[in-house]
DNA sequence: CACTTTCTGCAACGTTTGGTTGCAGATGAC
DNA sequence: GTCATCTGCAACCAAACGTTGCAGAAAGTG
């Protein structure tokens, strides 16, 4: 368990402007970094940066369309991407809830055995 | 629905060595900045570091023991940390999820119009 | 064909961030 | 009192994110 996390793929989706980028992508479908930059408050070249990023973790890939070089999401790799998150976040969570379990006990063991201070 | 994500938040336990920090202290318990920077790779000012950028999100507090500072997480903060995570990650899941289902109806689609080339 | 538009890529530069080393101060242990 | 250790501050380096500026290539239009 507790699947080891990639870094690269974690820091690639870890910057807001590339989550933006995803998104964009994902809604809308391959577009190129001109066009995209015109949706962010961002310069194109700052968005060609993010997609060779992105293209770098295999997270988009890109194809020449005439002029234009346009970037998809690669399915698979976002999709190993999101189990990422959800491991973490289950792996956080399940040690949140044993630590909240083991405080109540100790509240509850403190209760039983010196039923004397605290007024009810 | 689709609640919007704190970037300050999300880039606090975008960082790799912040989340092993926050791994420490959730298996351990609270602990000091000399402490952690035993247990990690990295100076002790570097850790203390990423301290003060936890603490500025709120993902840990600290109290003064002794002679040390000791670091404890926030637990409420740590959960929404980790609804966020839930929240982009099922936020993309359903996105694939979508496309793969239009895929798969196109395919369709093409296969009963068209029941001609591919063998099979 | 020539001209303009609009994509792209590369280079230089500035700022923030993650990391280091070095040093001075404060506090617990002996 | 002395020593060990934990803290905080400052200087410095490298990588990342963002900018501007410029040159080249491909599509559209006269």
């Amino acid at each position: 368990m507790t699947t080891v996390v990639d870094d690269d793929l974690w820091s690639a989706i870890g910057d807001p402007t590339r989550r933006k980028l995803l998104d964009l992508i994902l809604s809308d479908g391959p577009a190129s970094a001109s066009g995209l930059s015109g949706r962010l408050p961002v310069t194109r070249q700052a968005v060609a940066k993010h997609l060779a990023v992105l293209d770098r973790v295999g997270l988009v890939h890109v194809a020449p369309a005439g002029r234009e070089m346009r970037y998809g999401v690669d399915e698979a790799q976002l999709a190993r991407a999101v189990a990422q998150l959800a491991d973490v976040g289950s792996s956080w969570d399940a040690r949140l809830r044993r630590i909240k379990k083991l405080a109540e006990a100790l509240q509850a063991a403190s209760d039983t055995s010196t039923n004397n201070d605290k007024k009810e």
